[in-house]
RNA sequence: GGGCGGUUAGCUCAGCGGUAGAGCGUCUCGUUUACACCGAGAGGGUCGGCGGUUCGAAUCCGUCACCGCCCACCA
């Protein structure tokens, strides 16, 4: 072997990937009998590309998945994409606009058709990017939400709810998306904060000349559709103008004032302009006056007059037809102006005010939603939503961190009605077919429709199936099941249903995690998941979000590229607290690339040292008090490292590794090992030492697989440890006895602390490292002679010590000196160090432990918190108090020595 | 307008009832044969403000301030 002095991420990560690959080493076995471990995964958009997002939240899957398969579990972790219905057919759209064309001149069908083309040549750039991030999905099972089997799922659900009557179409208003032309759902609507004007119009009262009722308005554009003015009936000034009727101003119409609650007095002018066919709001109020609700603006947004053609009257002074002509076809936005400019050139316009406020826009096209009437295909979320409500609340289905579950309840409890159907190409087509007279078939498929209406018709008639396809999230809802091949009855579908956990971020529990539960709990019965883990948002460094436009985007496989994946990996691990998002800058990547560096280093070391694999060593067995010291820190930095991962403490879990590695095995435990691996030493003892370093670095190769894989793989297999490619298929380690641990735990302790105090002395006394000094220890414990014995060697290399020696009389003159529990430590430097200097330093020591030990006895003193505090707390602070006590007392001593 | 989260060392963050922690950065020292992507040491915080509960509060409660997010009918 001999390690190459460099770990080689570029050379090494893809490597081991395709060897895991190939031999089938992230497969489930669905005829195993191991219990199994089930995640989905969120299956990216066949058009993205991996972004740090990704690479946040696969690192958590992976690291999990590879955690639970070492326990044995047998591991699913399902891979595939989703068909992204609008993402997608704007991808193919613009590609299509580079090439001249036009998906309408192209026709359905043929568009689909390079939608297809274009998803097989592009749409793969994904799970290579995931490869090369290590993610162990078990490719095989890949599958594309417009799969043929999972549209039979999407099909086979759509027809079972619209039976049960939890799907049905109804006309009513819908967010329209005017630049892409389809319907959206609320979810996909995002209100932008927008600088506007109030417009103050005046509409005459009819018969009444002179009189008139203001309104104000954010979109004088749509007072062509106003069928109606409302006042609150209670409102002090204006409820005497209910039961009369207004002059709508431009068109002539005649429209009643109404007495409505939605009127707030205290808004605007308290008389509001009711368009019902544009707005929510005046939508239900129409609804409660029986107001005609004539559409003003077309699926472009801009104005049609259709509706109100027949209305159109002449008023001198008021109303024009000749004007309102002029805006058919407008934008919405022209068409405003226009009205503005016509209104105050009638004397009207009462006033403007600037006015800032929330505008819906599509959160695909970017443009303001506009309120349309159309007839959608609706699914009852409200009904679904209770079991999954109820699931929650009963603990079937927890969320980590918990707190989610709160903004889980608050959306569910108020769940509007779902709007499924777009008018899209790019999607599931919804399996409806109509009859000549409009009569609506719901089927499996076209066979079945026909079948229906051969039975309702008593004739066989031609039948037209529906345009529009369905909301993605649709799909994306039955994605627990729907993999596994259900409605067949699948032996996966029994076996990896409900599934274990689903990790996603906050922004999808909308639009995602509640559709899976609603689906799931209705189509399978039982709950999708057990637990849905709940990660924060990648910023940048500064904590912005990263963004195209801010130019602040890292590109994760450019840091694999330059770090490794396993760099990113632990990064990701590192910086992954509960609920937080996460800030990660290049530099942080390259603090952590340290890390992996170290650990390569650490294991080259063991190599240089002969350390290698014993399968005949028992860790019970081991004499050292160093190896039973390091046997049992890695017992704890296992327990450590094992109850993070079951807590879902990502950055818990890469700090016990990290600690473990860093300051436990290179800083104290191989250091103090060299002597003891030297030329000359006991055979015996460097035998064990070997034989532990090997069973600990397995142990820490085995910890850190999850979140590291590629290094700690490479190292295992460049070690022996087993065959190439083994480490991902061992188990996950448990604490093995160590004999005598805690007195190994207590000299090492003790060593540690002598090295540690010598080291300070000498650098705060500006010792020259090249100056080597005895070690003189004064009152020291019994146990002293055999540990002075036994870390000579180390104590000498780590402590720059000529010699370590049990002092019998007393401290030579101009020693510098320290404490260390009972003992004085006594480094004779007569002539290199600055007695003054000396003096001031022991002073500060101990006058840091009487303000301590001050502190201390007010406590004991105070009678309340001996009578209430718990016994163990009082008797650790008599401890303490001691322990100082005797400290000063030995600086006192020290001090008094010096002058 | 509702709701949630945050405010701890220069930076990023743990800790969430018993005497303030980590990583990175800073300063000093160091070519000791694994590692300068290193080693040794040091400095650095009235835990956002104010009240309260408690023997004891960074930690629990109340309140205020600022920062961020989500939801909500474009008068």
């Amino acid at each position: 072997m001999t390690l190459d002095s460099r770990f080689a991420p570029a050379e090494v990560e893809p490597r081991l990937y395709e060897e895991w690959e190939s031999a089938g080493k992230f497969a489930c076995d669905p005829d195993s009998n191991a219990q199994p471990f089930t995640i989905m995964i969120p299956p990216p958009n066949v058009t993205g590309s991996l972004h740090m997002g990704h690479a946040l939240t696969f690192t958590i899957q992976d690291t999990l998945v590879r955690y639970r398969r070492m326990q044995g579990r047998d591991a699913l972790w399902q891979p595939g994409t989703d068909h992204a219905g609008i993402a997608t057919q704007m991808v193919v759209e613009r590609l299509l606009a580079t090439e001249g064309k036009d998906r309408r001149t192209m026709g359905r069908d043929a568009f689909l058709e390079r939608v297809w083309q274009w998803k097989a040549e592009s749409g793969g750039a994904i799970t290579r990017q995931l490869r090369r991030l290590g993610a162990s999905l078990d490719w095989p099972r890949e599958r594309f939400t417009m799969d043929a089997g999972l549209s039979v799922a999407v099909r086979e659900t759509f027809v079972s709810l619209y039976r049960d009557g939890l799907i049905y179409r109804d006309r009513r208003l819908v967010n329209w998306d005017p630049k892409l032309l389809t319907a959206i759902s609320d979810l996909e609507v995002e209100n932008r904060e927008v600088k506007g004007h109030l417009w103050h119009i005046r509409y005459p009262i009819e018969g009444e000349p002179g009189a008139s009722i203001i309104v104000a308005t954010t979109r004088p554009e749509t007072m062509l559709g106003d069928t109606a003015v409302a006042v609150h009936p209670d409102h002090p000034v204006l409820a005497k103008f209910i039961g009369k009727r207004a002059i709508l101003p431009l068109v002539g119409r005649s429209i009643p004032i109404v007495g409505d609650d939605y009127a707030d007095p205290e808004k605007g002018t308290g008389a509001v302009k009711i368009t019902p066919a544009h707005d929510f709001n005046d939508f239900e109020v129409g609804r409660r006056h029986d107001l005609p609700m004539p559409s003003v603006l077309d699926k472009q947004a801009n104005v049609t007059l259709a509706e109100i053609e027949d209305v159109l009257a002449s008023i001198p002074g008021v109303a024009d037809p000749a004007f309102v002509r002029t805006l058919a076809g407008q934008s919405r936005f022209a068409a405003r102006s226009a009205i503005v400019a016509e209104l105050e050139r009638l004397e009207l316009l009462d006033k403007v005010e600037p006015h800032t406020h929330q505008v819906p826009h599509g959160d695909r096209g970017g443009v303001p939603v506009e309120p349309l009437l159309t007839t959608q295909w609706y699914c009852n979320a409200g009904e679904l939503a209770k079991p999954a409500i109820a699931a929650v609340e009963s603990g079937k289905t927890v969320f980590v961190p918990k707190q989610w579950e709160n903004t889980f309840f608050a959306w569910m409890r108020d769940i509007q009605p779902w709007c499924i159907s777009r008018q899209l190409w790019w999607g599931h087509r919804i399996p409806a077919w109509y009859g000549p007279d409009g009569q609506c078939f719901v089927a499996h498929d076209e066979a079945e429709a026909k079948a229906q209406a051969q039975a309702h018709y008593g004739r066989a008639e031609a039948l037209a199936q529906d345009e529009d396809v369905l909301d993605t999230w649709f799909s994306s809802g039955l994605w627990p099941f729907s993999t596994l091949g259900w409605p067949e009855k699948t032996k996966e579908v029994a076996r990896y249903y409900p599934g274990d956990v689903l990790v996603t971020g906050f922004d999808i529990i909308f639009f995602w995690v509640a559709r899976m539960m609603m689906l799931g709990l209705r189509m399978m019965g039982d709950v999708p998941f057990r637990t849905v883990y709940i990660h924060g948002l990648v910023r940048d460094e500064q904590g912005r979000k990263m963004s195209k436009t801010t130019g602040n985007v890292i590109d994760p496989l450019a840091l694999i590229e330059t770090y490794g994946a396993d760099a990113l990996r632990f990064t990701i691990c590192a910086l992954t607290g509960p609920g937080r998002d996460v800030k990660l800058g290049e530099t942080r990547v390259n603090d952590y690339r340290g890390f992996i560096t170290k650990l390569w280093n650490a294991a080259r070391f063991c190599e240089m040292n002969g350390v290698a694999p014993d399968a005949g060593f028992d860790p019970a067995s081991a004499k050292l008090p160093l190896d039973r010291w390091l046997l049992d820190a890695a017992n704890t930095a296992l327990a450590e490292a094992t109850a993070a991962l079951e807590a879902y403490r990502f950055d818990e879990y890469a700090a016990a590794g990290y600690r473990f590695v860093w300051n436990t095995f290179c800083d104290w435990f191989l250091e103090l090992a060299k002597p003891l691996l030297a030329e000359g030493a006991d055979p015996a003892d460097a035998a064990e030492v070997r034989a532990t370093a090997a069973h600990v670095l397995g142990l820490v190769l085995q910890m850190l697989h999850p979140a590291i894989p590629f290094v700690t793989e490479e190292l295992w297999d460049r070690f022996g440890y087993g065959p190439a490619g083994s480490l991902i298929g061992t188990a996950w380690p448990s604490a093995s006895p160590v004999a005598g641990a805690e007195d190994a735990r207590v000299e090492l302790d003790w060593v540690v602390r002598l090295i540690g105090l010598v080291r300070s002395v000498r650098n705060e006394m500006n010792v020259p490292p090249s100056k080597t000094s005895p070690i003189l220890l004064r009152d020291a414990p019994p146990a002293a002679m055999d540990r002075v014995d036994r870390w000579m060697e180390a104590i000498r290399r780590m402590a720059r010590a000529s010699d370590v020696r049990v002092l019998s009389g007393d401290v030579p003159k101009g020693s510098a000196q320290a404490v260390l529990d009972e003992t004085t430590v006594a480094l004779p430097l007569e002539g290199l160090i600055d007695l003054a200097a000396e003096r001031t330093r022991l002073a500060r020591e101990r006058d840091k432990l009487a303000a301590e030990a001050k502190k201390t006895e007010a406590k004991l003193a105070n009678a309340d918190f001996v009578r209430r505090a718990p016994e163990e707390v009082v008797a650790e602070n008599r401890d303490r108090l001691a322990t100082a006590r005797s400290e000063i007392a030995r600086l006192q001593a020290a001090l008094e020595r010096l002058a």
